[in-house]
DNA sequence: TACACCATGTAAGGTGTTACATGATTTG
DNA sequence: CAAATCATGTAACACCTTACATGGTGTA
């Protein structure tokens, strides 16, 4: 499966960077539904210059400051197309702990099921703002015009999280309102 | 955090069971936003048994088929009901890998591009079809009207598990929509 | 009597996190 | 000049999957 390699070949492949660039990619854009930290970022990358993928050059910054700026080669994008064109089974439903949570609600009594959901609905409307944000800016900046384009993949994972993250919302509210109309 | 561990803990504290009941739920109703293999919930057991969480007695099933049958003791029960109040951060955002195709559709045509989300969302689809039958099956059979209950326990988190296939739906058609009307 | 299912376990390896370790550059 | 950020790596450990390994029970 491997795949942190296709995540990192693909971000390559839109434009040469370094391990650390990578990591700040991993933070942004695609943190709506990727993630990765440094200390697998790095291994990976040593991995696909051996099988050479992908190829590096080191840039001195300033006086001594060593980068290693990665470039796809011509077999890593040969991989990545491979890739992107298989069809593969469904994944397995991602684990969600707040609905584990959620799942042995009669461990809780009303008041504290009330405060649980409420968290989790602080935290997720946060995150939603955030999200909103991201998406003003992008539409601010950048030309979706172009279906086959990094500005229009951009926009559709965005757009994707937007969605997933305003459906959560809805759910934790109907919860509540199930909960508090409950005479429990 | 050893969250398999609660997971684990919260089924046993439903009702008692053995390392392959336990692995049925997971592939059944938790399925929906937890899973875990027998290989991983054998040695649990095993560890959870040593911190004296949980007690097992071994039940002779016909002539000589030995089954452990796991019960929570009160130890278990008030690190279970401690772990269901906690407050924690919200989780990383799960990663998807058809997200990540999506992400870099640039490396797509159009047609590949409809191929993909074409055949995403007629899994998605059938699998939102499995959950609205057990969702139709859990509202003929269960009582949900106590929200302090498994049912609703049960009743929520299909609920959310339907919420979220919804969405991802609704995505993949207005992507697929924007794709089909581009001229490119 | 074969096949599906019940039942329990271990081994090897891949994936991911936290912590350890070091040093340079930029900015206030 | 201190703090934040840039930059790269390794070690230990936790988590999870695939494959290996074995045997019993129920049913068509």
């Amino acid at each position: 499966m491997r795949k942190l390699k296709y995540a990192i070949l693909g971000l390559i492949n839109r434009k040469p960077m370094t391990g650390y660039d990578l990591t700040a990619e991993f933070d942004k854009a695609l943190g709506s539904f990727w993630h990765a930290k440094h200390s697998q970022i790095y291994p990976e990358l040593k991995k696909l210059t051996e099988e050479n993928l992908i190829t590096y050059e080191t840039v001195i910054h300033g006086e001594k400051l060593e980068k290693k700026v990665y470039t796809i080669t011509e077999k890593g994008k040969q991989e990545l197309k491979n890739w992107i064109l298989r069809d593969e089974p469904l994944e397995p439903t991602p684990k969600d702990v707040f609905k584990l949570r959620a799942y042995f609600i009669e461990l809780m009594n009303k008041e504290e099921i009330i405060l649980q959901f409420s968290r989790q609905l602080a935290k997720r409307q946060k995150k939603l703002e955030i999200l909103k944000s991201a998406m003003e800016e992008l539409l601010k900046t950048k030309d979706i015009s172009n279906v086959i384009s990094e500005e229009f993949g951009d926009y559709i994972v965005l757009k994707g999280a937007i969605m997933r993250e305003q459906t959560y919302i809805d759910w934790l509210k109907e919860c509540l309102d199930i909960v508090a109309k409950s005479s429990e």
